[in-house]
DNA sequence: GTCGACTCGGGTAATTCGGGTC
DNA sequence: AATGTCCGAATTACCCGAGTCG
């Protein structure tokens, strides 16, 4: 909750001597506030920063409030997912977060982790549900774990921008999925959008209602599972006639289908969260500026 | 109303002690007024300034109601809840973050959070809901910021003890509503339990099996909307049946009803948070588990 | 007037300052 | 060039009994 470090504790938290800290400070690297008298303070999303953008690994996370034990070894993508696919199916949060925040801390953005942790484990769990090798309990345990891990991840992005444009969006009627939604959400927030999911299952004519009111620089759609496949289509088909012309919407998801969006140049299908960032700079080609 | 601040106000939203703020008054850094008794009073536009002259960031800017002229004096319930509403509505995550951890941090237990602050707001929403009032994607945008909010909230707790027992728990087939189960992990965990749950519309079949499976100290569930009522009531006897006589059971929600609990001495209904203490103390009798 | 919470003043322990040296 | 350690002076944080606020 504090927002403001002392340099013991960051030099602690990254494992060199306050001397080192002093010297970083001074010389620009780390921004630091003062006290008024003279005393250096380190905001502590300043500390990840510099964490992300130096590659350093961070020796005591908990001095500054961060996730335990925090790379002991280096890690490969492979063994990660192993790991967290594992830690997942025994529903051990703490290592779930380790994991993953890990990944992030280590500078892989929020996209990365998302596609070459996140998704390739939720893909497994999935598959292991279907086949019954997973019980309900424990699919419905992974996704809350996953939900928390994220909305942590979260509050290590960097802070919005003033007057950052809007973005929101979800999954349609029908769609239970919610994790989905979620991650778009953090892509968003990551690429400088004031994003906010509207949750999974929302009825896409009160979807409809909202841009009309919040005129948002950005819509998604996320489409992961689909009941009733036609009637489905007709719902986003009718959605997306609703609109205006001018809103920028961005679908995707597995049960996604670029033909949603084709021959229209304000929708964007994307096949994953890679695709995310340079669908956004073709519906923005000006970039920021709008409400 | 007034703008004269006591020391305590002023620190904590500097981010500092109040001892330090003691001298930097007395060295006249911050122009002071006293009370009749010595005590020193600070304007809300000395703080301002100050903050300016120094460049110093704002640790804590809703303790003095800088961004939003909110009076100095300890908020009260009713308008915290009204502000909540408000913020909620408008899908104002910063500021419903705000009112949430601050009460919170003001010494209030996640319980009081919740029975006073958030089931008032959840009530006037559900409420608002079923008149028409609010708009579907209003409501689930107010369930997304408030889920946000209890996460940050959760990781605020203190850190669970080595060797707490575990519980679990969720919200039955057909009741998607997520955020009730939610509430009771976070209050667990402040119980001192490794607190997990499990989500929402879990079938109580696999909730039977992670029984079986990892023997919890304490088991929830939390029933808010019924689609089918007698088929509820069929599916939970028939789970209170199929798990051990000493597994603990904890029941409450607005559709969850006392007769279940009847009779059988390891499952306590809950009307509200607040009797969730009580509940554990008397299904763990020997157990220590306090806040 | 009672009472809990807060603040007073002042003292002490811990941390940080800048700079110099290894 | 960069890091870790050491120094006296200054700053900040924590603690206490008595008094004040609302």
């Amino acid at each position: 909750m504090k927002d403001l470090l002392t340099p013991k504790q960051v030099a602690t938290s990254l494992g060199v001597s306050e001397s080192s800290l002093k010297r970083w400070c001074d010389r620009g690297v780390i921004a630091t506030e003062r006290t008024p008298g003279g005393h250096r303070r380190i905001r502590v999303g300043e500390v990840i920063r510099f964490l992300r953008d130096e590659q350093r690994p961070l020796a005591d996370p908990e001095s500054i409030g961060l996730p335990t034990r925090v790379g002991m070894k280096v890690r490969s993508v492979e063994n990660s997912t192993e790991a967290l696919d594992h830690a997942l199916k025994l529903g051990d949060y703490e290592l779930c977060r380790r994991l993953v925040l890990e990944m992030y801390l280590r500078g892989n953005s929020a996209i990365r982790v998302f596609e070459e942790l996140l998704v390739p484990v939720l893909h497994e769990l999935g598959t292991g549900w279907e086949c019954g090798d997973v019980e309900v309990y424990e699919e419905h345990r992974a996704t809350e774990v996953l939900m928390r891990v994220i909305y942590e991840l979260r509050v290590l992005l960097p802070p919005m921008p003033v007057g950052a444009p809007k973005a929101f969006g979800c999954s349609p009627s029908g769609d239970l999925y919610r994790i989905s939604s979620l991650m778009v959400e953090v892509v968003l927030a990551e690429l400088g959008f004031d994003s906010q999911s509207l949750g999974s299952s929302l009825p896409l004519s009160t979807l409809s209602e909202a841009i009309r009111r919040h005129q948002p620089g950005v819509v998604w759609l996320s489409v992961t599972h689909a009941q009733n496949s036609s009637g489905l289509s007709e719902e986003i088909r009718n959605f997306l006639a609703s609109v205006p012309n001018s809103t920028r919407i961005i679908i995707g998801g597995q049960k996604a289908d670029a033909i949603w969006a084709a021959g229209a140049p304000n929708v964007v299908y994307c096949s994953d969260f890679t695709a995310i960032p340079k669908a956004v700079a073709d519906l923005l080609p000006t970039t920021s500026a709008a409400s």
